[in-house]
RNA sequence: CGCGGGAUAGAGCAGUUGGCAGCUCGUCGGGCUCAUAACCCGGAGGUCGAGGGUUCAAGUCCCUCUCCCGCAACCA
């Protein structure tokens, strides 16, 4: 057994709906890692899974009619489910951890109860207001002109009780963790989390660790009417999974702490702050390092069901191969940074490098072999001028690529396999293996030629493998290559191929890809998987009895002036007409539909016995109702605009 | 002045400790015929967001400003 050990994982993800591109894109990165690493030699072990608890799930559960447990299952374990997806994408996960595991709970209980024990979770009380009629707790900054900001009416000071993580204890010592060590990369995070969440106003605020607000989550054993903070349960995932407080496994002593962690940068400040606080609080020692990753945007904005934008990572997988997807997410992007996505650049990366340089490359390399050796190569060295370049190229490419890897830095480490794969096809050019054919001295010379060429590309296929297992195999395969002439060694050494291999041509590895056809296909399918054209709110299946409803005072109110709420994008200011002689203003939040020039003047429906709130420092009497529906996924909002015979003021009943 | 990121060729991006501005696509011209209409060579195209400063030397360091994008807030 070797004994460099290696321990990666991804994020444990919120089952509360399908992943999407972004989910895929983090855990194909940690995979090429795992991959790599095991290619260089160590005991790799590489954790994923699902972070399962929470309020909102427990919500969604209860909006579909089943429990939260049924609901997770589904998502997790369901067709075209989590674990479908990776086995699609062909992620090499030793181990698969769900919250929901029955050891895993048991752990945080135990691990809940040693940090009470020790003093570091102590009972407190979540201060608060509390609004009675509607059953609410508020914080002071949350409360408008000190009442309840849902109903306006006086609240009470209150207190719920709740278990507190004493994170002000280890404030310094979290603080000189990110600034003097390169735990948290990259490094452009480090500040950030600094500034915000540690030299901030306050301090490193203490953490509520337990909820009473609802039950799905683990039980505090010694105060069951209390659940586990999602967080403090999620993140001692990565160490239940070993054997921390369970006998399920038993690796703990093996592969921690020499632990990485790749985290979405949306995450890092639990894996940054929190997740070392933790453990210190328990005298574990820490990971090596937290990762925070960038995010796949689209045409520059954040990917949101809403926008309607989402990128199901299925159809681009069955379209293009599972290979083409793995390499384009880690090809094109830079790991820390947030990256453009669009298919365009999609099927752009996958012609270019896939089928022109690499694809072609090993074509017109094996089909030479065939038809000028008919497959069997003999192994002629050579080191004739026209050699040099490419020679001593693919022989340091392996130290070139090691260097990027070790840094995380996938899209180099890839951009120094493809210089040397392009170096190749000029290498062709430039020696014209065609025209040697034709000359039966020059017979050793051509053969040197092409043992060159399957040698590089020999080599970039080993350190191509990590990302894309199963076509480096393929290639591996064509090229006649032995076991040892894979491995993580022979990368190093130019000339591992063996006297005599046998090659094979075979259809191409990756099929160039008609763009403009192409793209028609996927946003068809893209639409088609998405909602309906048209979806509705869902139907009220509770009634309102009539004395309520009447309740609601209506009215038809005209538009004297409208304006936009400056530093706010979203919300209007309307000065109306309500017929009753005193203007009335109504603060809406539907900028995003309406310039205020189009609204003066028209008549519009208002509630008006709403009790007024406060946004953004001005104060709406009222609601302007409006019809949403929406179209592909895309809101729409519509004013509800009614005649302008109707006079100001006038009741709907 | 809430926190952070960004602005470099038509598009998308890279530029490490300051040292001749680069890559991919696109575009124009040429070469080759082994190969997946692929491959190779060359050209055109940039006041590095604006202004100021430090320096022999600034895309890079410092200050000011403009615009974009996240987070936060808010969306009755």
């Amino acid at each position: 057994m070797s004994e460099k050990t290696f321990y990666i994982t991804t994020p444990i993800y919120y089952p509360s709906d399908k992943l999407h591109i972004g989910h895929t894109y983090c855990t194909v990165a940690t995979d090429a890692m795992a991959r790599y690493k095991r290619l260089c030699g160590y005991d790799v072990m590489f954790l994923t899974g699902t972070d399962e608890h929470g309020q909102k799930i427990e919500d969604k559960a209860k909006e579909a009619g089943v429990t939260p447990k049924e609901f997770v299952d589904r998502i997790v374990e369901g067709e075209r489910g989590i674990l479908d997806l990776w086995k699609l994408m062909n992620i090499s996960n030793d181990r698969f951890i769900r919250t929901t595991d029955e050891y895993h709970v048991r752990a945080i209980q135990r691990v809940f109860r040693r940090m009470y024990d020790k003093g570091d979770i102590y009972k407190g009380t979540y201060k608060g207001k509390y609004c009675k009629p509607c059953e609410s707790f508020w914080t002071e900054s949350q409360l408008v002109d000190g009442k309840c900001p849902d109903c306006g009416r006086e609240v009470q000071d209150a207190e719920e009780e709740a278990y507190f993580f004493r994170a002000s204890k280890y404030a310094a010592r979290v603080r000189d963790l990110l600034t003097t060590t390169d735990f948290l990369e990259p490094a452009s995070r480090v500040n950030e989390m600094v500034n915000n969440f540690i030299d901030c106003e306050g301090g490193l605020q203490d953490l509520c660790v337990s909820r009473t607000s609802f039950t799905w989550g683990i039980p505090v054993d010694f105060d069951p009417k209390h659940v586990v903070y999602v967080w403090l349960d999620a993140l001692f995932n990565y160490m239940t999974a070993l054997g921390l407080e369970n006998d399920a496994h038993n690796d703990l002593d093996k592969y921690w702490p020499n632990a990485v962690h790749f985290v979405g940068k949306e995450i890092v400040r639990f894996h940054s702050i929190y997740w070392p606080a933790f453990l210190m609080s328990l005298d574990l020692p820490l990971p090596q390092k937290v990762y925070g990753h960038g995010w796949l945007v689209m045409d520059g904005g954040k990917m949101s069901k809403s926008k309607g934008n989402v990128v199901d990572p299925y159809i681009l997988a069955e379209r293009f191969g599972v290979d083409a997807l793995r390499f384009f997410l880690l090809r094109t992007f830079p790991f820390g940074s947030d990256g453009n996505f669009s298919n365009e650049l999609l099927i752009n990366t996958i012609n270019v490098d896939l089928a022109n340089d690499l694809g072609n490359l090993v074509s017109r390399s094996t089909a030479m072999v065939e038809k000028y050796f008919g497959g069997t190569l003999p192994k002629l060295e050579s080191a004739e001028n026209a050699d040099v370049e490419l020679l001593s190229m693919a022989k340091a490419l392996r130290g070139r690529y090691e260097a990027q890897m070790e840094k995380y830095q996938f899209q180099n480490a890839l951009e120094e396999v493809f210089k040397v794969i392009q170096r190749a096809n000029k290498y062709i050019d430039e020696t014209a293996p065609w025209v040697l054919a034709r000359d039966e001295a020059k017979r050793d010379r051509l053969g040197a030629v092409l043992y060159n060429l399957l040698e590089t590309v020999r080599i970039c296929a080993v350190l191509l493998t990590p990302f894309m297992p199963e076509s480096c195999e393929k290639i591996l395969d064509r090229l006649g290559a032995t076991a040892c002439e894979r491995t993580w060694e022979s990368a190093a050494v130019f000339g591992a191929l063996h006297d005599g291999v046998t090659v094979t041509k075979g259809e191409a590895i990756f099929p160039r890809i008609d763009a403009e056809k192409e793209l028609e296909a996927l946003q068809a399918a893209q639409k088609n998987a998405q909602k309906p054209a048209v979806e509705l709110e869902p139907y009220a299946d509770e009634s309102v009895d009539f004395d309520t409803f009447c309740k609601s005072d209506f009215r038809a109110v005209k538009v004297k002036a409208c304006d936009a709420v400056k530093k706010s994008d979203k919300l209007l200011r309307f000065t109306l007409d309500d017929g009753s002689g005193t203007d009335r203003q109504i603060l809406s939040g539907i900028h995003k539909f309406y310039e205020p020039e189009q609204l003066v003047g028209k008549t519009l429906l208002a509630i008006i016995n709403l009790p007024p709130r406060k946004m953004m420092g001005l104060e709406s009497c009222g609601m302007l109702i409006s019809a949403i529906h929406y179209e592909s996924g895309e809101e729409k909002l519509n004013l509800i605009m009614l005649d302008d015979k109707i006079p100001a003021g006038a009741k709907m009943c």
